[in-house]
DNA sequence: GTATATTGTCTGGATACACTATACAATATG
DNA sequence: CATATTGTATAGTGTATCCAGACAATATAC
């Protein structure tokens, strides 16, 4: 079981598809600073894509501040700095939440059950940041 | 000031940007069936795209049964039926709404915001479900 | 210490996609 | 009846995505 899943067809490109989800995990502490993470050419098997669709995920990743990515050596998780958001950053999220939101409704997911989706998310995030502190 | 607002530079290709758009206005009944919206060509103006760009998005639209487009005649917005939703539909939800509000925070919007605007969200979906009923 | 395997990177190429330019034809409009 | 308006169809262009294969310094095994 891989941690990662993709979807072939999807219109969103596959080195982008690994990006998000591997972010969500490292934002979610899902690895520890100074872990290893598996190596391009181990989550390009598992994923059945060319390692070089994989690399380009983790350079990414690398531009963001989350990988120290190096030759012979692999890829281990930083320690990243919070980043201070430009005011921008809110409304854009706020958008495509919306427009998330919206697409699962037209697609047949009740609003009630969407609304309490959200909510939970909500409370996780509330309870993680209590843990933090 | 356009209804839509699109962002050139973005990844995601613009007819895409207006799909996603226009269907979040369309759930949120902010077009009452029988309207009509404006032509590719005004809408293209607009955004600074060719018309095609957004026939392709009304395209779209048109196959999710939210408009009906007429040759000679405009596109007209539909009174679409309520769909039935696969089991898949709201995993998927919810693994893009993890990775969203990962990517917000990543960005530097606090923990606790995204909370907020998630809860805010919420509150607004369950409301709009009681004017319904 | 030496040979081999491992690692992310680089180059080149094939294919698909996004967007544009332009022409089209039936309807609306005056 | 003449003209403007409408979404559509076709062709072309630049770019993005993905793959294949080679590369070189390090790590690893003996």
């Amino acid at each position: 079981m891989p941690i990662l899943r993709i979807d072939l067809g999807s219109p969103t490109p596959v080195y982008r598809q690994i990006v998000d989800s591997l972010r969500a995990l490292l934002v979610n502490g899902a690895f520890a600073p100074g872990a290893r993470l598996p190596t391009v050419r181990e989550v390009a098997i598992d994923l059945g894509v060319n390692h070089n669709t994989v690399a380009e995920a983790y350079r990414l990743l690398a531009e963001e501040g989350w990988l120290d990515l190096k030759r012979y050596h692999g890829a281990t998780v930083l320690q990243r700095p919070p980043q201070q958001a430009e005011p921008a950053r809110q409304e854009d999220f706020v958008q495509r939440l919306r427009e998330l939101a919206a697409r699962a409704i037209a697609d047949g997911v009740d609003k009630e059950e969407v609304a309490q989706l959200l909510g939970a998310l909500a409370e996780d995030l509330k309870q993680s940041k209590k843990e933090i502190l």
